[in-house]
DNA sequence: ATTATATTTAAGAGTTGACTTAATTAAGTT
DNA sequence: AACTTAATTAAGTCAACTCTTAAATATAAT
């Protein structure tokens, strides 16, 4: 699962919220936060995990969560090449299309 | 659907970029990137529209559409604000869960 | 060893999402 | 008026997502 889709859920993002304003806390403390059962919270850590979003480190039988920043950095960049589009600072497809791998659907025709 | 929740969805992404690389395009003209039906893009294109990243002007029978940057701030603030959080700017809670409207989770337990 | 605690995995139900083809709406052309 | 073009809406299918409860795993404590 990608970053983007792993963050279209509300809970999910609101796991990050809580992880950034805390900085770590184990899967029961975050289950806390929430109203939905125990194994929902751990289903969704296991997306934020695969997606790469979050780290988690054993201690005991606890596992720690916490977030891992660069994994933002690909909504991010990609948030910043679509602004520099519309600003104007990038003027051709081939730039855009070529110009990194962020495009990458077997539903995009070739040009 | 938020913006999150919006650009979930690889094809939407590419329409993002599409119209972001040509500035504005009708529909017919979007669906020649793609080998998905014209129904399918016109659903996606439904789905970017209410949640109001782009915009659409009547031209003829034609529906041009072009990207409203304006949406994206959204997203962009999101990440910004986690951002500020693991780079330890702000610090409590409160700022993060009161500052904003962005956590509208009937989920989430109180404080 | 048994029991308690923390978390995950499994199985199943209900919902949502993304397609398809067919039908419809709307505007332009002959 | 009939026809073409452009796009959307409708209906139905299938896959993916999100939850639940129950069972399993793993570590710690008695």
């Amino acid at each position: 699962m990608d970053s983007f889709s792993a963050l279209s859920d509300p809970i999910r993002r609101s796991i990050i919220e809580v992880l950034a304003s805390t900085g770590a806390l184990s899967a029961g403390a975050i289950h806390d936060h929430f109203t939905i059962s125990a194994p929902a919270i751990s289903q969704h850590l296991k997306i934020l995990r695969e997606a790469d979003l979050v780290h988690v480190k054993k201690q005991a039988q606890q596992r720690i969560y916490s977030i891992n920043p660069t994994a933002f950095t690909e909504m991010e960049q990609w948030l910043h090449k679509m602004r520099l589009f519309w600003n104007g600072r990038l003027d051709t497809t081939e730039e855009l299309l070529h110009a990194d791998d962020l495009i990458k659907n077997k539903n995009l025709k070739k040009d």
